[in-house]
Parts: C-alpha cells; structure tokens; sequence
DNA sequence: GTCTTATTGGGAATCATTCCCAGTATGGCA
DNA sequence: TGCCATACTGGGAATGATTCCCAATAAGAC
C-alpha cells in the first residue's frame, strides 16, 4: 500500500517471537487475523503477548513480507506474500475459509492509473480485493 | 455490494433526524465518517443521537441509496449516491478531503468475475477503490 | 561475560461501532 | 380530530480490535 521508496531494512533483531509470528502466518496460505493469529500461538503453548503479534504482523506489513486486506467488518488480515514488494498483485479471497489467491491484472492497473490521471489525482494507489466462496467451501 | 436480491422497503417512519441525516450527507459529495456527520449535525444544533446517525447511515446502505466505502485505518466513511442501486460502479477518492469521484470500469468488472469462475470461486463480489489526492489538495 | 538497547508483554487506554431500553413521536384508524 | 400501537430516539454501557505505556528481559557487539 505504501508509496514510500523500497523500506530500507532498520536494525532488527532476530527474536522467538518474531520467528513464531512468521511461522504461524506461513503455515497456511490464508489471511488470517491479529487477534486469530494469537489464539494459535498461544494454544500451541507459545509464550507470546498480543501486542507483540500486532507489532510483528506491522513489521511484516512494513518490511513488504506481508500484505493486509480489511475485511469488510473491519479486521485487517494478513499473509505472508512471496515477492509481494517486488510483483503488485491483488486477491481473490474466499469469504468463508479466508484462503487466498494472488491475481494479477494488468489491465486493471492501467486503468486505475488512466482514471485517476483523466480527474486529476495524484499520488494515486488502490485496492481491489475480490471476495467469494472458495470450491470447497462452497459445496459444504 | 450485497448481492442480495433488492431490499424489499420495510415500512419506515419518516423522522427529523433521518431527513437531517440525508441531508448531511447530500450537502457534499464527500465520503464522511458516522462520527463526523454526528459532529456537523451536534454543531449545527441539531437534536440527534451518535446512536441515531449510525442507525440511518446503515439504513441509507441497506436501501442502496448510499455507498460505504472502508477507509485503510478501518473507519467506515459514507456518501449518497445517485442511482447507486442500479448502477455498479467504484470511487476515486482524494485521500486528503474525501472527495470522490464515481467511476466505472466495465472491464474491471468481466475480469474480476472471470478470474474468479478460473478459480472456481462463486458468489462473488468486489471491491476497487482508488485513492489519491485531488489536484485541490494536491495544489495546497 | 558485560553492557547497550531493541524487544517484550500485560494491562490500561483509545476509538469506532453496537447494544440496551425506557421515553418519545409518527402514522393509521376510528 | 383524538387515540393507540409501535417504530424511532438517544444516552450510556458494552464490545472488540488495536494502540499505548513502561518496567523487565534478552539479543548481539565488543
């Protein structure tokens, strides 16, 4: 979402619990929230507070690791994203399950970037999330 | 966004504050959060409730006369929209002031369903929105 | 090993939004 | 025009996610 320039990498130690946070998100290729997120760590009887959770999935966030996506009620969710800083890409989220597909659009993006230019925006970003039911979802 | 069928009208009473809430929000073409439409109406001297003004903003949502639209930090902002229910469309939102713009991209709208079905997701629904700053603000 | 300081975590604080419910006002009806 | 059933109202409590605060802890450099 940032249009800053690449983040530079600040000093950052290598900690348990950044390492859980990471572990948990890359166990499922699903967008899954803070407070989710903590629920397994800690029934997985891992040792680690909820603000550490957010301050780790923000990091993530941060570094380009990870991207977000608001859910429409408002949790913000997140996952881990191979090379999300280096190919722009969106999601076909499954509504049920969270499960996610990265999608491209090329089109779409010179459209965004046409639109906003013709009305004279600037600094111009955006979101485009597409929200359904996944195959196996939707046969239970 | 909902997909529902079309929100049959339920009978509904018509009251001072729903009006002044409609009006709120008609005098500009702005997306506003409940809390600030809440604020204008308490500072105009309006006799109305926080509860109240969310009330009628969701009502406005449910009937399809007002769009909603997720702001990243989570608020929820609202605006009237002409025809929204019989017109699918999306915004171009400045950023800075709220103001939006509606847009259609009958494109995006083919592709997101045809990216979806290659998936076999279904029941799907979208949302594109794109933030900017407007040349007003952009000029400030 | 020791020291500097980033990191942690738990509870308080914030904030938007929802809930609850007794009081109020609208619309229908006689 | 007056009355009644009940939709609407609003203030404060409740909720839930997220952030803040800060003393205790633990990486990592020398």
């Amino acid at each position: 979402m940032s249009l800053m320039a690449p983040t530079q990498q600040v000093k950052r130690r290598a900690t348990n619990q950044g390492a859980a946070v990471k572990e948990a998100l890359a166990a499922e290729d699903t967008f899954r929230s803070a407070q989710d997120v903590y629920a397994t760590l800690r029934a997985n009887g891992e040792k680690i507070g909820l603000s550490t959770v957010y301050r780790h999935l923000q990091i993530f966030v941060d570094d380009g690791l990870a991207d977000v996506i608001h859910k429409p009620d408002g949790e913000s969710t997140y996952r881990l994203c191979g090379d999300a800083s280096t190919t722009h890409h969106h999601h076909l989220v499954c509504r049920s399950c969270g499960k996610a597909v990265e999608i491209e659009g090329p089109a779409v993006e010179t459209w965004a970037d046409k639109v906003a230019a013709q009305n004279g925006f600037t600094d111009v970003n955006h979101t485009v999330e597409i929200f359904g039911l996944c195959a196996t979802c939707a046969a239970a």
